[in-house]
DNA sequence: ATTTATACTATCATTTTTGATAGTTATTGT
DNA sequence: ACAATAACTATCAAAAATGATAGTATAAAT
């Protein structure tokens, strides 16, 4: 039994996709490998996404030292950047294996869109 | 987009995910790396996952070409035996990294259970 | 004065995922 | 004769995740 952030988990690699899994959350993190990002910015790399769910995902990923979140601005209009912490960058390789895995498996069995 | 058995993905990293994600997935494929087992050895494997969604799980991932099925016996009861194809096999080097994270994780912020 | 922009939050609804529990079939062991 | 076993399925319920839509504050641009 593996215990993180208060949460227990049966196995390891459970305890990962509790962190990770989800619809979004590797697609935020991959985007955050490049460097930091806005709030806006985000969303423009992920069309499909509910301002709602972005939100969310963030902040549970803020919760668990995933990603940290930095305010360059007082009154709104705000300036938010999102990136990796220390901590979220030791997951850089697993999200790299997770979409590098996407690639070979549309190659192979899947289609590419047009 | 991406296109995997009829299901679309804005990110290859979300593909990914739809095929593991879950709370369940992950574990079921991190046992069968050793080898092929039976429904009831992943049972006993995974004691707290309930058997509808043991099942369900087994029988999507079979459909996604990941795991299958080898029936030993034509009548009650039955021996079955699950295992990864070949294009399963394909996600082993995704999962132990997956599982290796979760180590990590619980041996830098997490808690190991008593 | 009005619009635009940023980074959200609030409310409500829907979908998806997971769980609880009981039942099925036919064979082997007691 | 009866219980145990294997690998499930069926039904119902609950929880979790995601989506749709509208609204907020304030400053700068038009």
């Amino acid at each position: 039994m593996y215990t993180f952030k208060g949460k227990e988990y049966p196995c390891c690699a459970s305890l990962t996709m509790g962190i990770i899994g989800g619809k979004w959350k590797t697609v935020i993190l991959y985007h955050l490998i490049e460097g930091p990002l806005r709030y806006n910015e985000l969303r423009k790399e992920m069309p499909t996404v509910t301002e709602r769910t972005l939100s969310l995902q963030l902040k549970t990923l803020e919760e668990d030292g995933i990603v940290k979140r930095k305010v360059y601005t007082s009154k709104p209009p705000l300036k938010v950047e999102y990136s990796l912490t220390d901590f979220g960058k030791t997951l850089i390789p697993v999200i790299i294996s997770i979409a590098d895995w996407g690639v070979y498996a549309v190659e192979n069995k899947g289609e590419l869109a047009v």
